[in-house]
DNA sequence: AAGCCACAGTTTGTATACAAAATCAATAGT
DNA sequence: ACTATTGATTTTGTATACAAACTGTGGCTT
């Protein structure tokens, strides 16, 4: 038994701990759980089927994620961003995976180059499928593998950890993104482009087209808004 | 009972977690627990007098902070910083309180002005009493005090938490830092300029000495090293 | 009628008991 | 002598029971 849902990328811990943490990520990801929503210990055990304690677990480290508030004696709720908070936070994503990719190009391993190649060409396969329908959870996918990819190839823990604040709030948005054919296209070009430059060991390259390319994405996501710094 | 260690500033959640997350906290920043030392929670339930619930609570903020890391099966260890992943983690938290800075520049309030005056004031009055020995604790929470302050007037709920990963590390390291009169002198200067920039509401000017002033800070806390980016 | 207080119910925080995993030591085998 | 393996011990992960805090409702007072 433990489904676990396959052979993924789990976030380690206990068994029980990870399912919590799995499940609950997975309900505010697909919109089961409105943001602002209050997040009730008793109600997440009978959704996890684990006991209590590693559904606190699992909330710490959701809030460590940003996903989740926790307020002391009151509970948590799933952290509402609102829209200047979420540009300050791509703002914010922008300088650390820019600084990732620039650290990348400086110290990539040729064993990163191929697996950063791996999933920029599947997303590129993707972009020029043409005519059939975008699967919007394939993309997401592929574009945070190979955001995980750079970042694992700067090998940096303080960039990593710093990351780590800013990268999945705004994954869990993704239900709202819709690629167009173009946007995908231009989305993967870039990837492609990221690892041109990480090839070349170009640092400064990297560093650029990277906040280009995340700046890019969070115009993606929010159409409006012409200002902010 | 329940000391608590006066009226600072509390991380909130129960009391007995505090407790534990406050007991573990001094003794790694005053080198009770030296790095790369594991922390076994039963120890830890008898340090802080604490059941292991709060103890395993606060052993996970503590590794949000970076300043354990917690091994799944295995426990927790203080976290060990190598000198290239310090040089990195300053990197980072040069960007990142170069960003706090110039957002701070532009959303500041009369009030945060106030609070930085009175924290970059009583700075630079310690650094220029001269003669006597340096109150080194002093220092460090007054410069705390002074970044954490700008870290506010940002007003970047992004900001804040990926600065949570990069600040609280490098402060364990305060014991081995040792600032003379001179260079005392000349990081009290920053905060002022610091202060006029982010009162001029110029945030590129803000920025700036700001990243000099984390660079310079951590020239202080490792002196050799020419190398890095 | 409006506001305040007390009380019941719900929800989170803490302690402890039990299960699973890892570590370490001793022993047997090569 | 050295390595591998097994078993006892330690240590972490999980479940549950209990305590404290908060929430919301009803009645009381002014």
């Amino acid at each position: 038994m433990v489904p676990t849902s396959g052979p993924g990328l789990e976030t380690a811990l206990g068994a029980a701990s990870d399912r919590a943490y799995e499940v609950i990520r997975r309900h505010i990801s697909d919109g089961k759980i409105t943001a602002g929503e209050r997040l009730k210990e008793a109600e997440l055990v009978s959704l996890c089927n684990v006991s209590r304690t590693p559904v606190r677990d699992a909330l710490r480290r959701l809030a460590s994620d940003g996903m989740v508030t926790i307020t002391p004696n009151s509970g948590a709720v799933v952290t509402r961003w609102s829209d200047q908070e979420l540009a300050d936070l791509y703002q914010v994503r922008a300088q650390i995976e820019s600084m990732a990719a620039a650290y990348a190009a400086e110290r990539r391993t040729e064993a990163d180059l191929v697996e950063l190649e791996t999933h920029a060409t599947a997303m590129l396969a993707l972009a020029n499928a043409g005519g059939a329908p975008v699967d919007h959870d394939e993309v997401t996918r592929l574009n945070s593998a190979f955001h995980q990819c750079v970042l694992q190839a700067a090998r940096s823990r303080a960039l990593t950890a710093a990351a780590s604040q800013v990268i999945e709030a705004p994954l869990m948005l993704r239900t709202f993104r819709r690629y167009d054919a173009e946007r995908l296209r231009r989305s993967a070009d870039q990837h492609m482009e990221i690892l041109q430059a990480i090839r070349a060991r170009d640092a400064g390259w990297a560093g650029a087209i990277m906040s280009a390319h995340i700046r890019a994405g969070f115009r993606t996501l929010v159409p409006g808004s012409e200002n902010s710094t």
